[in-house]
DNA sequence: TTTTGACTTGTCAATATCTGTCTAATGTAA
DNA sequence: TTACATTAGACAGATATTGACAAGTCAAAA
């Protein structure tokens, strides 16, 4: 599920309005509406106050939100999933090398 | 291994020049030398004008360079797998339902 | 039916980021 | 040194992102 349709679950599931989550992000609520809606991607500063005001975990907002981004910028690519497995492979080299 | 130092050793091993395959892609020598060395992210057009002065596969390297800018993005994270993971199974939900 | 409240949409100015080039510097081989 | 390849830094212009506002839709209540 995209981050916005989860973070709208979330919303909905704790029976809060677009303007009492928005207003702890101090941010309106017509971009709330957007990121909730996929229209607009959330910052990460946004998503963080988020994963406060939800009452959720902020790593796993952050992991979804970002897994978003990827997701959106590949989708339309025939070899989104190669691509994919490469990034991870580009990964596993760096993490090793780290060490 | 990174798209900047593999398109870097694609052009040495053809024996071409900075500024021969500047040249040929319309931008300064400056700027192929910082996308070689991973200072800056050539846009999808350059990419593509790479492949031909490189006379290389545009998909592949196209490909590469966006699991590049994945892994730029993530890289840093400490579940950088999970993210991928995720994403991967967004992909795999998206494919599913467009047919 | 009017009103109300929640949400959505389009637009805009302000801001932030990106882009490509220029110049000067560094490195290197003859 | 000289000549040439490459790199670094700084800059202006182009492009993209940001958040807010105002006007819109929609459904339920009055």
């Amino acid at each position: 599920m995209a981050f916005g349709n989860y973070i709208r679950k979330l919303r909905e599931e704790k029976q809060l309005l677009l303007r009492e989550v928005a207003s702890q992000m101090s941010i309106d609520t017509a971009l709330l509406s957007k990121i909730e809606r996929g229209t607009r991607i959330a910052r990460k500063e946004q998503v963080e106050d988020l994963a406060e005001a939800l009452n959720e975990s902020e790593n796993e907002l952050l992991k979804l939100w970002m897994a978003d981004k990827i997701v959106k910028m590949i989708k339309d690519e025939s070899n989104s999933t190669e691509i994919l497995k490469k990034a991870e492979e580009e990964i596993k080299n760096l993490t090793n090398k780290k060490q």
